[in-house]
DNA sequence: AACTGTGAAGTTTTTCACAGCC
DNA sequence: GGCTGTGAAAAACTTCACAGTT
């Protein structure tokens, strides 16, 4: 009934917390302000048991008879994720995929501000890209560091993504999405989370037979 | 020791298939012919027990006190996962997401070529984009009919994504990789994964406290 | 009547540990 | 000696089912 200290969660469980809060979101875009455990479960294809189990290792936030406050379910969610405050983000590489990262607007409004894009390539820096003038890869460490900035978004071709998330966590960066397919080293106390389109789709191949 | 029907295999299981092939691939690369379960678990930070249970479910791919040979298990990796051959995808969306999926090269050589790209708006048709011309919304479902598209990857905005996939599901798609950050609906003989960076921020926020 | 929170039961997934083979 | 493949054991995760509350 009681929160726990963090270390006792299931990292499954705070995987499925995102995606009950980007759901409480669309119900609060469509002015509801109450829900229950099976609409969540109903939406997203998850149990209502699964969910009211998962919402129960941070408290009891829901109320017997009636369900959850929407706008209360958000803002507790918000806080165990740490995403009721605006997080500075940083963006490496400037081609394609860091391009489209940078003039998405999706970032914005769920926690995240971009707040430097870097490239390595001269012919690329001090172009304006979705708002953001490129920067020399050379003074990442420095800028990272200089802003305090703790997450870090990895868009440079696999061959050089080691070398430039070594060079991340050097300056501080405390998290990394990898959008390089590729494994990537960091350090035990540095979290790391990866994007690969042609891993899901390989998946899904597997179940379409040939 | 022998294959066994697709249905007994645990679904986590096929998820991790793809990074087994995408590692040994980068081994191939590195002129690797053997490697073992150990050392693709510490690539993969996968336990070396996890590796070969895994691979255990279709058939003997190893040898003992040898390994595995490194370009038999990618063939038979990609008969399992159908990527033997090449996959036909259609992108739907044509703004800053859809044009960096059209632009990235890395679908083609782990098995899954671009066919197509729509979009709605009237001034992007015609457009050239990453080598193809954006097609109106209008011709999707004749022009995925036509050509026998199973595949897609939905890059349009989180309020017509529903609209978008139940055309792609009239018109045959059998798998929809889903960029937009909202839950969709499909039929249970289609298959869904979903691509949200969001999600993976907000669960390494959790682990970086305030 | 409707719904949460939760122990207990059930199921799935992972790890252990070792026989068997190269 | 080094490695796989695999039953058995352990751990993790999900579902059940219901007491308790609104």
């Amino acid at each position: 009934m009681s929160s726990k200290s963090s270390a006792d969660i299931p990292d499954i469980v705070i995987g499925r917390l995102p995606l009950y809060l980007r759901s409480l979101r669309h119900l609060q875009d469509d002015r509801r302000r109450v829900t229950s455990s099976h609409e969540l479960g109903e939406r997203l294809e998850i149990s209502s048991a699964q969910i009211r189990k998962d919402l129960s290792h941070f408290g009891g936030f829901g109320k017997q008879g009636t369900g959850y406050q929407v706008e209360f379910l958000i803002d507790r969610l918000e806080d165990v994720l740490h995403v009721n405050k605006e997080w500075l983000v940083a963006v490496v590489g400037a081609g394609n995929l860091g391009s489209a990262i940078s003039h998405y607007r999706g970032f914005q409004d769920r926690g995240f501000r971009i707040a430097h894009l870097f490239d390595i390539h001269p012919a690329k820096i001090g172009m304006r890209l979705g708002g953001f003038v490129v920067l020399a890869l050379d003074c990442m460490q420095a800028t990272i560091r200089k802003d305090g900035v703790k997450i870090a978004m990895l868009a440079v071709p696999a061959q050089n993504a080691q070398t430039v998330a070594d060079q991340l966590v050097a300056a501080g960066i405390k998290a990394i999405l990898n959008y390089a397919p590729i494994n990537i080293n960091v350090p035990p106390n540095v979290q790391i989370q990866y994007i690969d389109p042609v891993a899901h789709l390989q998946r899904m191949t597997y179940y379409l037979g040939d």
